[in-house]
DNA sequence: ACTATAATTCATCAAGCGATGAATTATAGT
DNA sequence: ACTATAATTCATCGCTTGATGAATTATAGT
């Protein structure tokens, strides 16, 4: 009955066992609230194990953190008519990134106390999103729109997920992408006064 | 040269500066972050004080974050012609929540990671903002749509006081609000299509 | 003047944190 | 079969956290 040691069969699974469960806590407790031992329990393994298989803390966030959205799904926002744009842009933003333990909410969650961890949300907000749809959209406030865009899904998803306000949290996905798209269209395609 | 014992002199300066290094610890670090040694530090004063003064971590945050808006404040939201009240609270919030140590953005900052806090910027969002506005614009929808409207603003706030996304970070105040009031004046009068 | 009490620091507690070296067991390479 | 190495747990370290009882000094009430 040995408790220690290397377990037999086939080892791949502990680390994708281990990476699923820190995505899980860091989502719902944020970096500093997913503690070590709580993520090694929840994978069902010893907290040194996660030392071993990822070195720090630190390190594995950043290895559960990778590509939160990939470059065929932004090549999906880019292309096609300019006009429903922002329909597209809500229509993803509230099924891909909506879900309790996405990538995205687990990083806005530890973005509030973690430095890192919010450079981390800033580098992809800016290098995956603004830049290449301001350049789509062109114009020389064109960055600042995106931004924008990307600031009222940010609040959507803050206001649903962290706050649980129950307006958003009852709201079927259909009906807030309704809502939002036309102030997304706004924002993207209006000029100012 | 006494360490120890009562300070001479008026009392009443103490709670005042603990209050204060508090509500800027928890804004810039949030709710676990802001130790009660940090604290009490920047107050200069021992970390007992605080225990004493306001009982726990927990009750010392209650008290700093009393009253993020007076009622007059929200008055001046409500009254005045509709058409323009996207423009009114789009300048609020840009001025009197924008600032980084405001306790708007350290309730969102702590929400993030602590329940409570979440619990507690929830109960104001439903009780002050929401309650308030939607009996005013009135219509089966009211809640919701200024449900999305405060979500507009907290994304605006977390994207750049949390995130610090540069384009949101260099924008002056008044071209925030240009760039928000329509989009917040959709979600206000807008019919759904 | 005396005394009760308010305000303050100091010393210390138990609990929990991330990290790490050592021991243990299984697999892979020869 | 033997050996090097990969995967795993255990025990433990040093640190930080929030909390608290005891000691100390000033003020307030009489």
């Amino acid at each position: 009955m040995s408790r220690t040691g290397r377990r037999p069969g086939d080892a791949t699974r502990t680390r994708v066992d281990i990476l699923e469960a820190g995505r899980a806590a860091f989502a719902s407790h944020g970096y500093e609230g997913a503690t070590m031992r709580r993520i090694a329990g929840e994978a069902g393994v010893d907290s040194a194990l996660i030392a071993y298989h990822f070195g720090t803390k630190e390190q594995l966030f950043v290895a559960a953190h990778q590509l939160p959205i990939s470059p065929s799904e932004l090549a999906l926002l880019i292309d096609g008519p300019r006009e429903e744009m922002g329909e597209r842009i809500a229509r993803f933003s509230m099924t891909m990134l909506a879900t309790d333990e996405s990538t995205a909410v687990s990083l806005m969650r530890s973005s509030a106390s973690n430095p890192s961890a919010a450079a981390m949300l800033r580098e992809f907000v800016e290098g995956t999103l603004v830049e290449p749809i301001a350049e789509q959209i062109g114009g020389p406030d064109s960055r600042e729109r995106v931004a924008l865009v990307v600031a009222q899904i940010l609040g959507v998803l803050f206001a649903r997920h962290i706050v649980r306000i129950p307006e958003l949290v009852l709201a079927s996905v259909d009906d807030l992408v309704d809502r939002i798209a036309p102030s997304l269209q706004l924002y993207l395609t209006e000029p100012l006064r």
